[in-house]
DNA sequence: AAAATAAAATACATTTTTATCTTTTATTAG
DNA sequence: CTAATAAAAGATAAAAATGTATTTTATTTT
């Protein structure tokens, strides 16, 4: 469904946010330790979103990645359209060249629900309740095999 | 969703099936000129589909693929089961190396809705309804640019 | 039996995704 | 100001997905 990238991304900025208290700021490798994600490829894919303003980073001693007061309403799908696109959100099911009701092909009417299912979780959930989900721990950002 | 060679392959099933009446075989060319899709790729596809009985096929002159009674009864869920496998309808969203309602990411109840939706979709499908559809008219399988 | 046909198998090539390592730049602490 | 720190940027590499071409095998028609 995503990819990794947007797997790994997804799970550090919910943990940036689980650990973004006032002015805290958090390093890649902390993150990825956390998270269970590959150190160099999650610095990559932060620093992409530190470039789209999803999320914010500052260099030298104690810096690192934080949440700033502009990034507080952003949503679980401006996240993921940042790393993966919206071919996820506007495509056909079955690779037609481009989605039509007018030309729809044989699953479209089915799998636009689907799509669209998706589509508002993505939009409904802020990253606020993700993060809250894990600190308050009803839910967790690595397997505890 | 479903990888490129899915996307081929469901198209090229379907089209199959809609062109199957009593012995009538199809020639990997004709299916993907009529269905828009790489030649050699989808060859390879409909050999794999072919080696694990989802349709059938014989060499020489009138062969081709076409569809057996055997293979009446096939769902779009196993044909995307047999090119992509199961990772779609079990794994975890945010890719934990496993999904669990005890240790769940946090968008596991919601994602799993989703993913149970679609498992059911592609369950409920069968290869002659979506094969009546484009015989009908009613659907295509190639984008009409 | 020979020629023609079309899938099957094999080999190869390209592109994309995933992952790692090194160098540079910005920031802060001392 | 200097040294230490951590992200940013750039270079490489490995793996997987996608795509193409060639050879082999089975089947049928002549
Ligand atoms: S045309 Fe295929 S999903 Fe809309
Ligand atoms: S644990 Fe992530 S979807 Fe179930």
């Amino acid at each position: 469904m995503f990819s990794k990238a947007c797997e790994y991304g997804i799970r550090a900025v919910i943990y940036i946010w689980s650990q973004s208290k006032e002015g805290n700021k958090l390093g890649v490798k902390d993150i990825c330790k956390e998270i269970d994600a590959p150190e160099y490829f999650t610095a990559k894919i932060l620093q992409a979103l530190a470039r789209q303003n999803i999320v914010s980073s500052t260099k030298g001693p104690n810096g690192g990645f934080y949440i700033d007061k502009e990034q507080e309403n952003i949503h679980l799908m401006d996240l993921v359209v940042a790393i993966d696109g919206d071919k996820l959100f506007n495509g056909c099911g079955l690779g037609l060249k481009q989605c039509s009701a007018t030309n729809p092909c044989p699953i479209h009417h089915e799998y636009k629900e689907i799509r669209e299912g998706l589509a508002r979780l993505l939009k409904t959930k802020t990253l606020r309740e993700l993060a809250e989900e894990v600190s308050s721990g009803k839910a967790t950002l690595h397997s505890v095999i």
